[in-house]
DNA sequence: TAAATAATTAGTCAAATATTTAAATATAAA
DNA sequence: TTTATATTTAAATATTTGACTAATTATTTA
C-alpha cells in the first residue's frame, strides 16, 4: 500500500502516468518526454511497476509500458473512506 | 498540488486523517494515538494543514483539528483523469 | 502573578530518495 | 558474428524527510 503513495508522490512519475493515458509507450518514448537521463526514467518506471500503477510487456528489444488499473484501485479504496466522510448527512438540529 | 501528494505519502499522516474521520479532535488527543512525540505530530499536522487536508480552530488552549474537504478534492481531480482512462470504451474490432 | 498545561518552533541527525555516470544485458541488423 | 540499439543495473553523491530534544508561546488555574 505504502508503495502506491510513494509512487505518486514524485512529479516525474505523475507525469509518466499522465503521458500513458495517451496509450502504451515504450521506455525510450517515455524518456524522450523528460529532461532526464534514461536510467532515471527506468528507475521511476520500476517504482511505478512495483506499485502496480503500470504494467509492461516486451516487444523485441522494446519494453512497452501501459497503465495498470490495479494500482489505481488501491488508491481509490483508500480514498473511499473520506468520500464517505464528506458525503455523510450532517446531523440535523431539531427546531 | 505537490504538497498534497507529499502529505499523504507518510503513513503517520494517513493514520491521522483516518482518525479524524471519527470527528474533530484536539492535538493532544491525536498525539495520544501515536507512539511518537508531540512535536513530531505537530509537524505532521502542519503539513496536513499546508495541503488543506485538515483545518483547525482554536478552542481556548486547545487546537482542534478536523478534515478539510478541499485537499481531498484536489486528489480527486487528479484521479479523475485515470478514472476516465479506464472507463473509456475499448475500440471494438469490426467482424 | 506564579505555576501548570497545551501546543508549536528551532536545531540536529540518521535514513530515505532522486539523480547522475559507467557498466552490463538483451535483442536486432549488417 | 560483429556492431548498433534499447533498456536496466550498479555505484556514488546531493537533497529531502522524519524523528528527537530543548526552548518558546499562549492559555488557564491556583
Amino acid at each position: 500500500m505504502d508503495i502506491v503513495f510513494k509512487a505518486i508522490n514524485d512529479p516525474t512519475r505523475r507525469e509518466i502516468l499522465r503521458f500513458l493515458t495517451h496509450g502504451p509507450q515504450n521506455a525510450g518514448m517515455i524518456a524522450q518526454q523528460f529532461n532526464m537521463t534514461k536510467p532515471s526514467i527506468s528507475h521511476h518506471l520500476d517504482l511505478l511497476k512495483q506499485a502496480h500503477l503500470v504494467d509492461f510487456s516486451k516487444n523485441g528489444q522494446f519494453m512497452v509500458y501501459s497503465l495498470n488499473k490495479s494500482g489505481f484501485e488501491s488508491i481509490h479504496a483508500w480514498f473511499q473512506l473520506f468520500t464517505l466522510y464528506f458525503e455523510l448527512p450532517k446531523p440535523k438540529i431539531r427546531l
